[in-house]
DNA sequence: TCTATGTATGTTATATTATAACAGGTCAAC
DNA sequence: GTTGACCTGTTATAATATAACATACATAGA
């Protein structure tokens, strides 16, 4: 299909763009590899995704829950940590550790682990390519003897356009 | 004073070493660096790094706040929070935030933001300097225009003895 | 010495985040 | 048509964290 030739976008999450276009392409790759894993993308868990691809920021799966449950949906935790899970565990969004929040991967179909920016000021979230930054982590660890498996790495700071106001 | 003239220990949390020493030695820092802020170590909050430095893994807040109340100090959860919350701000403890928990600091005196390498098999924490992966990480946050004011960088993996023992 | 001020501790109460355990429903394989 | 895997939903509870208020205690001027 379409969408395996096509490579990721290069978009960010600060960049200007059509998100609409941006968002169902999101939807249309998920559908994709769900189906390749031979997984379910289910109303509650598509839902799910949907909601997170409202905009580039983070949720607390208690907002989603919300959400999910003003539309029909369970209104109990487990229903939004699942299919959160689920979202998390195929790649099609990510946990953001120092939030307790989750947003909608903007890379879905890349394998990757990225290094999060996210805004103080306006709470946009976007992804970074960590691969120097591993090297980088690698390399330290390695001098300790250690050896890195998984790794979080989350920045705190200021978008493009809020450093702009800001100035 | 003697301490001052004493760079920080090289040593790090997989090396073998005299604990004893380890923890008295940050102990000692601990009291100059806050009486040179003019902060107070006061009871509690001495008794929380002691605590804190039993081991160089990371306690939750609220196994802290037990130990706490078992020797007489308050026993609800803000009397705990406080305590750490101070250690962190002085720079005599860190926060772990995959784990939601709370780890001596073993370079008490150099102002830093490290990368942790926790352990999964042991739980054990070290802190490794974070320059060039700090580097890496704003290098690829200045390619979005980015600008990183603070970072978490946590990896999960396994010590050098606990590679050994699995081999 | 007195007292105002900032700081520290303690308590009650509640908010927020997360998981365990079980029950019922769907669906395809056998 | 029964089995077994998986998905959804519920109840209940665990684990983490903060708000708000009351009391005590320093210590630095008056
Ligand atoms: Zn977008
Ligand atoms: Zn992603
Ligand atoms: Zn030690
Ligand atoms: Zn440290």
């Amino acid at each position: 299909m379409a969408l395996a030739r096509k490579p990721a976008d290069p978009l960010h999450a600060f960049a200007a763009h059509d998100h609409g276009n941006c968002s169902r392409d999101a939807l249309a790759r998920a559908e994709a590899i769900t189906t390749a894993a031979g997984a379910r993308l289910t109303p509650v868990r598509r839902r799910a995704l949907e909601i997170l691809l409202e905009d580039h920021r983070a949720l607390g799966a208690y907002d989603v829950l919300n959400r999910l449950a003003g539309e029909g949906f369970g209104n109990q935790p487990p229903v939004a940590y699942r299919a959160l899970e689920f979202l998390v565990a195929h790649g099609l969004a990510h946990r953001i550790q120092r939030l307790n929040a989750f947003t909608a991967c903007t890379h879905i179909g890349n394998a990757h682990s990225p290094a999060f920016l996210i805004c103080r000021s306006c709470s946009t979230v976007a992804e970074a390519a960590a691969g120097a930054i591993r090297t980088a982590l690698d390399a330290a660890a390695d001098e300790q003897g250690f050896v890195v498996e998984m790794s979080t790495i989350e920045a705190l700071g200021l978008c493009p356009a809020c450093r702009s106001a800001a100035a």
